[in-house]
RNA sequence: GGCCUCGUAGUUCAAUGGAUAGAACGAAAGUUUCCUAAACUUUAAAUACAGGUUCGAUUCCUGUCGAGGCUACCA
């Protein structure tokens, strides 16, 4: 199967050599507007003023050597300099048999890049349960892992959780001071919320610690500083380094309460890892490092004691890697793990970080860093940068209680989407089991398509007030698309004598042919830019087009039997590809709905 | 203050420097004796502002205005 681009590419990089005596720049051909007559469009301008000709004339000469040198060109047209390219049927019929016979369209198979990737997703801290912004990081890093492994790379995914700190010791203090024996069982609370209970009861009550020391004459900074709840926190966490077993105890108590709760969240989410990592086992890494850095004249001791490195030439700023009482800073360790990992695993070509673009300067840094210590692989790390959910109100804190919860939401869009199924009626065969299954699979498919068609890189909004639609641009919508075909093919199951056709018998189905044929592409771009939103477009705008085809192109009713066949084919690697690609973001799609 | 993002219909999102800036929601109108109407078809509606580079700028550069983030011996 020739790739039409790629023979538009070549052959037209000869007839500029052969016509205008022209090499470069390489010609690139794009998917003709739909206005225009046309497959593939190449836009002539580079070429007008080395060749010496109007744009019309280039265009007409190169369109004129394409249909005498390809027998898959049927014709052009010129506008204003535009080169609209029409291949023949025979070229979209042979596609179609060629992507139709392929049991995974578009998608590489794991490992056969030879490339392998870490991607480091979700990373809680352990003193909350889940809110919104974790559920974009989540998905986000569940679906550039699918979509890296579609590229044929191998990926591991891993989560480092965030399990010690002084932010833990506020919940631990405060569950000690206020909780009276309260446990997830007793409370009937998921473990996850019952100790964010405490962490934000600790920051009501150290608040107002504050305020009295500010009443009696404290400046805010002071108040901050000796307010007794902080400084309990902070002897709680010397303690818990010593290890003192009573505070490790109900740290791994409190913590495990967390886990159970993070699980039941994660399979919810569809989200997984191969590789867990925790803080409390990583975060002395990277002392000896720091060590041999400074021998090799990398970082310099100050003259408090503290070790720097010196970034600005890069316009970084100095940067502290070792407090001068020689304990870790948060990059210390972080230098450690991503050596670590790299020795953990001598086959690993790149690690990715997915962690929220208000860290951006900590992984230039971090990057910087890793580059001046000699580390080849230091270029290879990449942070994926992700947008912060807001609230029409702004930022949330976890800290002031003005979260969207994971758990609720998950809970709302599964509500949501049984009362819309029930009022559509359309589930009849459906026993309970299986409608509870298309619930969740319908409620979780509007939320994960509602997050990742958005560009990861820029902030999006979340309104509470305003539920997440399903109709329109949304998952429901491409879910539903894909459950009509099925139930075509379904139909289509008992028909017999069929003949193959010889060409295509409406516009709706070369427009569709045209966008399937795009998939391989969408998932290397996707792939090459860490963008789920590439595949998430994607999907929509083939959805789109099938339902275009389905409303204009009868199949049951359709008398040719060469064109109904043609028509059931189309069809049915339409659903194979929005199943794949759907995939891709993790989501599921339905038979039926 | 310095550095980094970002300003597109009423709203939420699109647009490798290319043709008449696409969708969806919301608003207005239509399609069901027809394979699933969670669909399809119409209409109205936007590039913050001012310069510059270019055959061509939402996209690149400069400035103004506006929003957010970072700027710890916190993590």
């Amino acid at each position: 199967m020739i790739q039409a681009q790629s023979m538009l590419r070549d052959l037209t990089e000869k007839a500029l050599q052969e016509l205008f005596q022209l090499s470069g720049p390489e010609p690139v051909f794009q998917k003709t507007r739909k206005e225009f007559e046309g497959d593939f469009t190449l836009v002539t301008f580079p070429y007008v003023k080395p060749a010496r000709k109007s744009p019309d004339a280039v265009a007409t000469a190169i369109g004129e050597y394409l249909a005498a040198h390809s027998k898959y060109v049927s014709g052009f047209n010129v506008v204003k300099g535009f080169l609209n390219i029409a291949l023949h049927d025979a070229y979209w019929l042979e596609f179609l048999t060629h992507a139709g016979a392929m049991p995974h369209f578009g998608i590489k198979e794991e490992g056969t890049s030879g490339r392998t990737i870490m991607l480091e997703y979700s990373s809680p801290n352990t003193n909350k349960p889940l809110h919104l912004g974790h559920v974009r990081n989540n998905l986000l890093g569940y679906s550039v892992a699918t979509i890296l492994k579609a590229n044929g790379h191998k990926v591991i995914k891993a989560n480092l959780v965030n399990d010690r700190g002084i932010h833990i010791c506020k919940s631990m203090l405060a569950w000690q001071k206020f909780g009276a024996g309260e446990t997830p069982s007793s409370s009937n609370m998921k473990g996850d919320h019952l100790v964010g209970k405490y962490y934000v009861a600790f920051d009501k009550a150290y608040k107002s610690e504050v305020k009295q020391l500010i009443e009696k004459g404290l400046t805010e900074e002071e108040a901050k500083k000796q307010a007794p709840l902080m400084l309990e926190a902070q002897e709680m966490l010397r303690k818990w380094e010593a290890g003192d077993a009573a505070v490790r105890e109900l740290w791994k108590t409190m913590n495990g309460w967390v886990y159970e709760g993070f699980s039941i969240t994660y399979r919810h989410l569809g989200v997984n890892f191969d590789v867990m990592y925790y803080e409390s086992n990583t975060y002395l890494l990277g002392k000896e490092l720091v060590q041999e850095g400074l021998k090799k004249g990398v970082f310099y001791k100050k003259e408090n004691g503290s070790i720097a490195i010196d970034l600005t030439a890069e316009g970084l700023d100095e940067k502290i890697v070792l407090r001068s009482d020689g304990t870790s800073v948060y990059i210390t360790q972080d230098l450690g793990t991503a050596i670590e990992r790299f020795h953990e695993f001598k086959e690993l070509n790149q690690l990715i970080y997915t962690v929220g673009n208000e860290q951006d300067f900590h992984f230039k840094v971090l990057f910087s860093i890793l580059s001046k210590l000699g580390y080849s692989w230091a270029t290879e790390c990449y942070h994926l940068s992700y947008g912060m959910v807001e609230l029409p109100e702004g930022k949330m804190k976890s800290r002031e209680g003005t979260v969207v919860d994971a758990d609720d939401l998950l809970a709302e869009m599964q509500a949501t989407a049984e009362a819309t199924t029930k009022e559509l009626g359309k589930v009849d065969g459906f026993n309970a089991e299986e409608l509870e299954k298309l619930y969740q699979l319908i409620g979780l498919g509007a939320l994960k398509y509602f997050i990742l068609k958005v560009d990861p890189r820029k902030k999006m909004l979340f309104d509470p007030k305003e539920s997440i639609d399903f109709n329109g641009h949304t998952g429901p919508f491409i879910q539903y698309t894909h459950a009509r075909i099925k139930s075509v093919m379904r139909r289509a199951g008992t028909l017999q004598d069929t003949i193959d056709p010889t060409a295509l018998s409406h516009a709706a189905e070369r427009d569709l042919l045209r966008c399937i044929y795009e998939f391989p592409a969408v998932v290397e771009i996707a792939g090459a830019t860490y963008n789920p939103a590439d595949i998430a477009n994607y999907v929509y705008e083939l959805a789109k087009y099938y339902n275009r085809f389905y409303h204009e192109c009868p199949i049951m009713k359709e008398e040719r039997a060469d064109v109904q066949r043609l028509r059931l084919a189309i069809s049915e690697l339409s659903a194979r590809v929005i199943a794949e690609a759907m995939l891709l973001l993790g989501i599921e799609v339905p038979e039926k709905m």
